[in-house]
DNA sequence: CCAAAAGTGTTGTTTATACACCCATGT
DNA sequence: ACATGGGTGTATAAACAACACTTTTGG
């Protein structure tokens, strides 16, 4: 602030990217090419730009690496452990973010460093404190099953039940009740079918649903 | 950041300190002593000292403008929009704070600006986005009395059921049904009975009870 | 004996859980 | 014809919501 200058932390905003690839919750991490850390996984982020709100520029952040925009983004936590960057004070404040597996393809082409998606239980050692910021976004995560449409954020456009509840299943690392879970959703009012059905080998066609607004994330209970 | 020096933003805490007083949920404002907003009223906060943790700091905040401490802190959210602060880029990082009415009194000991406590519904035009802050806290701390016992932060080391009952019913707003609010209250097994009771008038002694471990916050359900 | 808040159970309703078989298709 | 995942209903249990009277004290 102008008039008595204090000192002043660096602030950066990180971002842990979900997503399910082979039946996994995977997540974005980013090979660092300089010191501190040199060579370790990290997540994704970067230095808050001084125009830019911290959502503008988390999302700014995200199509970098990913490529994809208008995805789902939540403000995680600020963590602002002194000592969490060796170089001197760095606040970051973390978001996590959910993209549909369908538009992962796109990723990695724009940025030069090395980009790579872990299984969420194969993660190598991180850079700073980004284990706990991770362990902190997988347990939101979970928490907002409970109780909210986030994971819906995951579909792409056209999905079956089944597609949701395999969703469910691979985050929670349990089986879920093939009825009940499909009572709630239908109940849950935010779906609806389409005319189409998709055909997967010698097996019945599933209906193909949509969400009737497809960015709305839905607090229920 | 020390290889690239990237411009810096300012960083504050600012915190949403909650009591209950005269039957109200209050909320501690600070009148701002100079430019900009110069004799608006604000949230209490303050610029991170590079030493300090986020939370920490938002204690020793705390600490100074109320004189109290071991109260209830959580971390809110963090409020960067480029124009919040007319100065310059300044982001702050939002808590939230739950003192019990007995305690408040020791306040403003410390501070020479006119600090004061003001009804939630009476809350005068505050300082840059304090509005938008205090909105998210109030909102943050209904949405918690659901599945939580936050609330019981707000009580005093001895108290009566329907002490507790009658903060639920002034940060609700509305009345509750004593036999189910008792009820509820003893199944999640966090408050014992004292041996003492409170006589208050002409009417039935209350039975005291007491929190079984004083600053644990449970989630239930 | 009156006023005032403390204390206490039962019933109906809603919500969540457990569970098994037939269907439509491709091979 | 069979293997595969798609699709459907019912019964039980648990959680929640509604509701009224007796008790204990001080004035």
């Amino acid at each position: 602030m102008p008039e008595t200058e204090y000192p002043k932390p660096s602030v950066t905003t990180d971002i842990v990217i979900f997503t399910i690839r082979d039946e996994q919750l995977q997540v974005l991490l980013i090979e660092r090419g300089m010191p501190p850390f040199e060579g370790d996984w990290a997540l994704p982020g970067g230095f808050v730009d001084l125009s830019e709100d911290l959502t503008t520029g988390a999302l700014r952040e995200l199509e970098e690496e990913t490529g994809v925009r208008d995805v789902y983004l939540e403000q995680l936590y600020t963590f602002g452990n002194p000592d969490r960057d060796p170089r001197g004070r760095v606040i970051t404040v973390a978001f996590f973010a959910l993209i549909p597996s369908e538009r992962i393809e796109l990723k990695a082409s724009t940025d030069a460093r090395d980009a790579r998606w872990f299984a969420i239980d194969n993660v190598p050692a991180l850079a700073f404190d980004h284990r706990a910021i991770l362990d902190k976004a997988r347990a939101r995560l979970v928490a907002k099953l409970n109780y909210s449409t986030v994971a819906f954020q995951l579909l792409p456009e056209r999905f079956t039940l089944s597609d949701l509840q395999k969703i469910y299943e691979t985050i929670r690392g349990e089986p879920m009740d093939k009825r009940n879970f499909r009572k709630w959703v239908q109940s849950l009012n935010v779906v609806e079918e389409t005319a189409e059905r998709r055909s997967a080998g010698r097996q019945r066609p599933a209906m193909l649903y949509r969400m009737k607004n497809p960015g709305e994330v839905v607090i229920v209970r």
